[in-house]
RNA sequence: ACCCUCGUAGCUCAAUGGAUAGAGCAACGGCCUUCUAAGCCGUAGGUUGGGCGUUCGAAUCGCCCCGAGGGUGCCA
């Protein structure tokens, strides 16, 4: 944990609390790199004298504008590398309080999930991982939309397709409607059949997420406010705390003072609650559950953000922060064609379907490849690829030629001898590569931006590949214990990291 | 019309105001008698859409223009 220490120490020293630490470039002389004094307008001779300090730090010093680059001790290297190999699995892991709520996918259940459900879990998921491993208690939550007018097309498509009539126009057709009534045949129709469909096809998401490594903690029903009364207390209470008027008969929320570029409607003239209302009530109930809340969304909702947002200010919420975290849509393509994504024709492609053709793994990979504000493109053959131009391959390569050196060499990484872990220069990259993890979980965890995984993981695994390349293991005399303690740490960190993305590390490939 | 996101190598994309803008794929040329060649090494590829500004320093921040996608309901 040497940059998380050292970055600590640059903190203290320029008195910034977002200290970046960086690495210099590869033609000048250094390991890690800091712009700190610059920017805090400190005397980097200063920042230098108190960094050598440290015993991790070998030596520092200014370089081009005022840059602050550090040279790592061999000391640095070898207690780093004891660090994880003596436990892998908890290299990383923080000691941070506090509780987590992430809400994700909450997709309404009218139809089957589609890719783009597919990646805001994957994203959520995955932050949640993260989270979890720095320590927070963490919450997975799934909010469903399961009443009103959608809700009852749902029950007149089923119903219409039991009675062999045609769907209403703006009703849900597609093979699982036909599926649905199917199961739905011959049961009692009392109360319609959207809520029985409903909870059918609920079963089927929480299903598919399933597969797709995602488990909540709590399913929330949009039935339960109604039941609880809980969007008319809501309402009472904005009411109560001068929050909204009167106008042409509906009643209005006053969300412009909360910065939402107009007011909003909570209870229409027809004296019907509107979907917003319930949500004000669902963002109420959820806020007591936890102490920060995630919200991972598709960016077609970013026009609903600042309404949600004002809502929680105006309910003395904000202390609690809320984080709205969007995510473009994705573009699906099949050999660089792009697939046809139309909804209510049931012509799109379902994440199970995409599951099936290409797995987990390289699902939950693609889709965590990409930052989340960029579209993501996401071509099927690629992903189904099983060669190196797909770059899941070559993470868990990595992972697999590693577990082939221990059968080979008849060791197993928990029985290795720290006492022997004398690494040297040929070692040093590798274990800074290894190094980095700490502080690049931390960063994924704080920017919200699990995709800095991917992309680290790939580093990791390019600077083993290379190792493995010039420098023999087995057979490597007095070198192989340390070796192999290095081998079980790039295993360690490859997996854990793997383990955050949701995706799999295998023994053989 | 207004608001949001985006525009970076042939393609897909990285880069929390920093140093000579980086990867992968595709292309070309090398490396298996040795722990998995799903690998490694090398070559080539750029006016970061355009312009003006802010500053020690801009792909990143501000303004204008061009282009792509999304959003703007007393729908959910």
């Amino acid at each position: 944990m040497y940059e998380l220490k050292i970055r600590d120490a640059v903190a203290e020293v320029t008195g910034l609390d977002d200290v970046k630490i960086g690495f210099p470039p590869p033609s000048m002389r250094g390991d890690l790199s800091t712009n700190a004094a610059m920017v805090s307008s400190t005397d980097p001779g200063r920042l230098c004298a108190a960094l050598e300090k440290l015993e991790e730090v070998e030596s520092a010093e200014t370089a081009g504008p005022g840059f602050v680059n550090i040279t790592l001790s061999p000391g640095a290297y070898a207690e780093e590398l004891k660090l994880i190999a003596a436990d892998p699995g908890k290299y990383g892991a923080g000691d941070r309080r506090g509780s987590i709520l992430v809400e994700m996918v909450s997709s309404n259940p009218t139809g089957p999930l589609h890719i783009g459900h597919g990646r805001g879990g994957a994203i959520g998921d995955s932050l949640a991982r993260m989270c979890a491993k720095l320590g927070y208690r963490v919450l997975r939550e799934y909010y469903v939309n399961d009443t009103g007018r959608q809700m009852n097309l749902l029950g007149e498509s089923i119903r219409c397709a039991l009675e062999g009539r045609t769907p209403p126009a703006d009703g849900y057709r597609g093979e699982y409607i036909k599926s649905v009534a199917d199961e739905l045949r011959g049961s009692s129709v009392d109360s319609g059949y959207s809520s029985r469909a409903g909870e059918l096809i609920l079963g089927w998401h929480l299903d598919v997420l399933k597969s797709f490594r995602i488990t909540y903690d709590s399913v929330f029903r949009e039935s339960r406010l109604a039941e609880e009364a809980l969007v008319k207390k809501t309402v009472e209470s904005l009411r109560a705390g001068n929050l909204t008027y009167e106008k042409e008969g509906a009643l209005w929320f006053r969300s412009s003072r909360f910065g939402d570029t107009q007011d909003r409607v909570l209870r229409k003239s027809s004296g019907d609650l509107t979907y917003f209302a319930s949500d004000c009530a669902y963002h109420l109930d959820k806020s007591r559950r936890a102490e920060r809340f995630i919200n991972v969304w598709g960016a077609d909702h970013h026009g609903y953000t600042p309404r949600i947002k004002a809502f929680w200010e105006a309910s003395g919420l904000g202390e609690k922060e809320l984080d709205i975290l969007l995510y473009q849509l994705v573009d699906l393509k099949r050999e660089g064609e792009k697939v046809s994504m139309s909804t209510r024709q049931g012509e799109f492609v379902t994440l199970q379907e995409v599951l099936d053709e290409v797995g987990a793994d390289a699902a939950r990979f693609f889709m965590l490849m990409r930052s989340s504000d960029a579209p993501l493109e996401f071509d099927l053959e690629l992903a189904r690829r099983q060669n190196s131009s797909n770059p899941v391959y070559y993470v868990q390569y990595s992972h697999a030629r590693i577990c082939s050196v221990f059968a080979k060499a008849s060791r197993s990484p928990g029985e290795l001898d720290l006492k022997e872990c004398d690494p040297g220069p040929e070692e040093y990259p590798l274990i800074k590569a290894l190094g980095h993890f700490p502080y690049l979980l931390e960063k994924c965890v704080d920017l919200k931006a699990p995709h800095f995984m991917t992309e680290y993981l790939r580093d990791v695994a390019t600077a083993f590949h290379k190792y493995y390349d010039t420098v023999r293991v087995i057979g490597s005399g007095s070198r192989q214990e340390t070796r192999l303690l290095l081998l079980s740490g790039v295993k360690g960190v490859i997996s854990s990291g793997l383990e955050l993305l949701g995706v799999s590390a295998p023994e053989r490939m």
